[in-house]
DNA sequence: AGCCGTTTTGTAACGTGTTCTAATCCGCCC
DNA sequence: GGGCGGATTAGAACACGTTACAAAACGGCT
């Protein structure tokens, strides 16, 4: 995350072997992430020339390359950081409620919001992870592992564990579907926001709709 | 749809003023969607470069940018074709099953079934929806009502009207929400098997999971 | 300091979606 | 049949993601 790439342990001490280089690759990397968030902040997905990110990151094309495998692995970068932001949030305060709805609904609004802040970023990554394949479905993965993961502890009213493996997540079947069906139907209500077919309140009305009916659900089903 | 373009009324008397042009038309299209998805059936998205869609259907590239706006548009065009299938389908052999959720299951399975008939195919119009942009907004959009309203069908244990328009279509709020949440969710694991995330059962569970405690939650809420 | 393997650089090249233009074609009307 | 207007064509041109490659820079080691 941002943080455990640009707050370097300042050593006095001579550098140990191999640091050097992996010190100057961060900054680098660093610099190209935040080059390609820079420009789609102002312009979205078509603004981010990969040949701009390369000048203004003061890199070579082709060092670019050896960072990332695709223009939507090098955004899909960006989503990652935005969610260890929720995360961390989320870890200093936990999403508010009486009731696994209402923190569940909490949660993503904050999501929705942290990511909206800068809405033609937020373009740019949605369409990234639309548009991504093969090659990047580890990312993809991780990432829909680590929102189930804030998920279910927003259903159960706990705060998630970041040190916890994320194949280790707790939570039971059933609160993994619930988990599951609500990532599916953000992202694709994003997917449409994105692509022009909704403005952002309706995010915010479909995962709250959906939210209500799938934990009715659950509930009815636990016979609660 | 294919009917639709290709069954033209055999009119023996002259043809009226501006039919001739129009009837050629006509087949230019088909040719030029018939060739599109030949390509993605045969490689994907990738697969359809519009300069062999041009070549393949004997018609300039300029004119096939006169057709449609984009390759996402023509890809679209198949996906609309294939949605007018399925409502024919249903037309004729209804979703079978007792109670809803397995009329909804039901649904959903020929759906995926239709479109996974040639799965680089599907995989190129799911792409092509993924990645659409506002010019195409209407379109998709399109898609949704037509996939809601069968939806909507399926759950009273109905058959959809065809004929009836898009924007009168039966349903309480209710019963919307969860047509809009099972069509989220449809897209969204149609996307990530698309990208290579999952294999073809897991839209299916999926699908299944999320209706289950979709329905189960409409129930409950509406005290049954 | 000098050497070696790796990384980075600069730059050219390719493929493909998209746009543009001038020339041509086609159906219609007089 | 001749001409008009819109549709179509062929082909060039442009933008941008992606790849390739030779030369230079760098970091660690002796």
């Amino acid at each position: 995350m941002a943080r455990s790439l640009s707050a370097r342990g300042a050593a006095a001490a001579p550098p140990a072997p191999g640091t050097r280089l992996a010190a100057n690759q961060l900054k680098r990397l660093r610099r190209i992430v935040d080059a390609a968030t820079g420009l789609a902040e102002v312009g979205g997905f078509e603004n981010v020339r990969l040949r701009d990110v390369a000048e203004r990151s003061d890199v070579a094309l082709g060092t670019l390359y050896k960072y990332f495998r695709s223009k939507e692995d090098l955004l899909l970068f960006a989503l990652h950081e935005e969610i260890e932001r929720l995360e961390y949030a989320l870890s200093r305060r936990p999403a508010e409620g009486d009731d696994a709805l209402a923190r569940v609904t909490d949660l993503f609004r904050r999501a929705t919001a942290g990511l909206l802040r800068k809405p033609r970023l937020a373009r740019a990554v949605v369409r990234a992870m639309a548009t991504a394949g093969p090659d990047t479905a580890v990312r993809t993965a991780g990432l829909h592992l680590r929102l189930s993961r804030l998920i279910v502890a927003a259903l159960r009213g706990e705060t998630a564990d970041p040190s916890l493996p994320l194949d280790r997540t707790p939570g039971n079947e059933q609160e993994h579907q619930v988990a599951s069906t609500l990532i599916l139907v953000w992202f694709a209500a994003q997917v449409g926001w994105a692509s022009g077919l909704h403005p952002v309140e309706h995010i915010h009305e479909q995962i709250r709709n959906s939210a209500r009916l799938v934990l009715d659900g659950a509930r009815a089903r636990n016979g609660g």
